[in-house]
DNA sequence: GTCTATATCTTGATAGAC
DNA sequence: GTCTATCAAGATATAGAC
């Protein structure tokens, strides 16, 4: 029975705020912890890895967060072209809910770390691979071969990675929103592909 | 006639390398004067708003010298399904050889700026606008229409950037050559429905 | 235009009282 | 487990000799 447990993830809802909007670089674990209302020494009590474990603590706790959001929105049975351009059109409206700061609570980060941090960097890695299995198992489902879904699945995550980043710098979800009818297009491609290729290409 | 114009480029040429493997912020003056081999006093000489305006004009100059690539991969009467493919599998080629650093000056910049740095984060937008204007051109001179041709640049250019995102995270071309295929998927789309909404679809 | 020295601030991290 | 004080190192920026 544990007598605490709040300040630490106080802690770290705090750095995954900071970390999406200004990223990982420039945020300071003194405006982590003044954010999250707790004293300083708690930061390095609960990890005494410093900075880098919080870090990869903040990728991987976000990122299964989003991995089962992925689950509720692609749901088995569902078309997948129509639930694939439905959840562009969720995310441009989740880009404004947040005034632009980044939907992806990885994405910045996964960028900054990419050449620098191994350990961080191999944190971002395996919470994209999460994302592109979950969606690839959906996809294979729903009747495309293995192979072609999991190239849809990572094509369509890096479309809405890169419209996002689109989106925040001009502080307009128009690339979003753009990006769907992309998504749909890849989508429906790839079904042609999968059923003149491997098999089963109806869906609905 | 100047006699000049040398370390200002150095340094400008060192940022930059800089800022694409780890990011602005991660990124001190120093170290980008002792990368150029420029003294210090220099950085600010040439630059008195400091860093920010050091940033702005790293992301203008490579965003023009990225602009003119553009023009060069995407000739009109090349094939607008082909062109697009294989600019991507030329991409995945440019990933490796920088081995995972970021093909993209400007994409780490522009997120970790996004929500922090007004002028920069304009800087980004409008080398993101100069990019898809000029794919969206070539697009609509190879017959989509007009909205549907900026629709479709915006997309191709969120997608190439979203897959360096998975793939320098992953240290692993396949995203990119994923995203080939789902390109020419993108445009093809785009090339349907140019047809049968507007007008001269016929592309070669 | 070059270069050095310095001022001021903030960073990540640690030590130790409570 | 909480909280404060402090450290050394880094940051941005400035001043001023040459």
């Amino acid at each position: 029975m544990r007598t605490t447990g709040d300040t630490r993830q106080r802690i770290v809802s705090a750095a995954t705020e900071l970390f999406r909007r200004q990223g990982y670089s420039a945020t300071g674990m003194k405006q982590i912890v003044a954010t999250a209302g707790a004293p300083y020494g708690s930061a390095y009590h609960f990890f005494p890895g410093g900075k880098a474990q919080l870090g990869e603590e903040v990728v991987r706790t976000s990122g299964a967060a989003y991995l089962e959001l992925i689950g509720e929105l692609f749901v088995p049975g569902r078309d997948l072209v129509d639930a694939t351009g439905e959840a562009f059109l969720g995310a441009a409206g989740t880009l404004r809910e947040l005034d632009f700061a980044d939907p992806c609570p990885i994405a910045t980060v996964a960028l900054e770390v990419a050449s620098t941090h191994e350990g961080l960097r191999l944190a971002t890695a395996e919470v994209f691979d999460s994302w592109t299995a979950a969606l690839a198992a959906y996809y294979a489902a729903s009747g495309l071969p293995e192979g072609v879904a999991r190239e849809t699945a990572v094509s369509v995550i890096a479309l809405l990675e890169g419209a996002f980043m689109l989106g925040r710098a001009a502080r307009d979800t128009g690339p979003v929103e753009a990006a769907a009818k992309a998504a749909r297009w890849i989508v429906r491609g790839a079904v042609l592909s999968g059923s003149a290729e491997g098999g089963a290409g109806r869906s609905a």
